[in-house]
DNA sequence: GTTAACTCTGCACGGCGTACAGAAATGGTG
DNA sequence: CACCATTTCTGTACGCCGTGCAGAGTTAAC
């Protein structure tokens, strides 16, 4: 069928390598050169399966997206299936923080993207919301969803490895403890709670407060 | 007083200059040797003043920051005045899209940024919030205004000069309305809704469901 | 056996951040 | 005035980056 010599590698060992890249330094430390010596190829090999740079970063935020996409809730309860799908999102990006500035940054457009948003919607129908009021609601909690994530992911420095989620708690704790509290007393104040905000329960506490915020039925 | 030959340029214009090659092309146009040459100078002059690429980054994000802590909104209404610092950011990241990015994927612990959260904090004690909960009110309203910022930006393919406003708003229609209706019926269907979503309304209109979800005092 | 398709290598180019040494210009001090 | 310490900016260079181009090597189909 396929003429040429065996394949020393796949696309899907590209993302592998990139993924891991990006886990370990984030999106600088994402290089053609480096995915190359990691598969133990020369540079312009990557180039076999994916055009340039771009297309490697968004197939990897498709890939992560597909992670999600890939399980369904309908337990028939619309509220739970959208918090079910928050949370799955949120485990996925947090798993991988250098990614998210990737998927921020980037374009939300591949087919992954976009079936995330028609889930979104679809379960926001099934909810009782109308039309017009379903979409900007959508819009509302992606904003939400998306946003804590990068809020959460931005207060780690980027720099050097931060792979385990130990390492970046205690990033983030020592960069806020360092606010001085005779400038800023609020922030200061509150560097506690900025530290519990990690938690899971948090983050529903605040998309609960959303979804209380949307226009009734 | 100071020894040495007469400046040819500022730390203030190299902040000018970079600002500017943001606007036009986004991070990825932001190099020591496009400022230099802005500037008329060997890039390694840029060094006088910033130690290094991430100064000039870190400098920049604290002058955009520091525009909106300038106004200090105090009507006696908390909420109105929550409202007014919200529109006043949004009209300062909106104004330079390419700097946004930086903001999410850089550090907000510059003084301004510092100060920022500082003022917020104190609105919501205004508002008469517990301070436990103004914290945590603080972060989901802050999540909802990066958030929607962010979002509103990430639409926008990043290569090119996409300055003009309505070149922007354009680009996302072309781009949204790529959606195949055959594939994802329902975001085909509010593609309509999201190139109204631009619109300060909309943006007011989220952030106080936010608000209504809140607890109240 | 020949050929066409495919994978991967080697070389090269321009751009990037920036380290290092040094020239040029200035104000303070004798 | 001359001298000097200080500051600003230049010149050169290094290693990394993405990637264009030509071609070597390998395979399946005819």
């Amino acid at each position: 069928m396929r003429p040429g010599p065996k394949r020393a590698f796949t696309g899907d060992d590209v993302l592998d390598a990139a993924l891991a890249l990006m886990d370990a330094g984030g999106p600088p430390a994402l290089s053609i050169r480096r995915i190359a010596a990691a598969l133990g190829v020369t540079p312009n090999a990557v180039y076999t399966y994916f055009p340039d740079k771009s297309g490697i970063e968004q197939a990897l935020i498709e890939r992560l997206l597909g992670e999600v996409n890939r399980s369904a809730p309908d337990s028939g309860d619309w509220r739970a299936d959208l918090e079910t799908l928050a949370v799955d999102l949120r485990r996925r990006l947090t798993a991988h923080p250098g990614a998210v500035p990737l998927l921020l940054g980037g374009a939300m457009n591949g087919p992954e993207a976009l079936l995330l948003g028609e889930r979104l919607l679809e379960i926001l129908a099934r909810g009782g919301l109308p039309a017009g009021a379903a979409a900007r609601a959508a819009y509302l909690i992606m904003v939400y969803v998306l946003g804590a994530i990068a809020l959460e992911v931005a207060d780690v420095p980027q720099t050097g490895a931060l792979s385990p989620e130990t390492e970046r708690i205690a990033a983030r704790r020592t960069a806020m403890s360092q606010v001085p509290a005779e400038l800023f007393p609020r922030t200061a104040a509150s560097v506690d709670v900025s530290a519990a905000w990690i938690g899971t329960d948090q983050y529903l506490w605040g998309l609960h407060r959303v979804l209380d915020g949307l226009p009734a039925t």
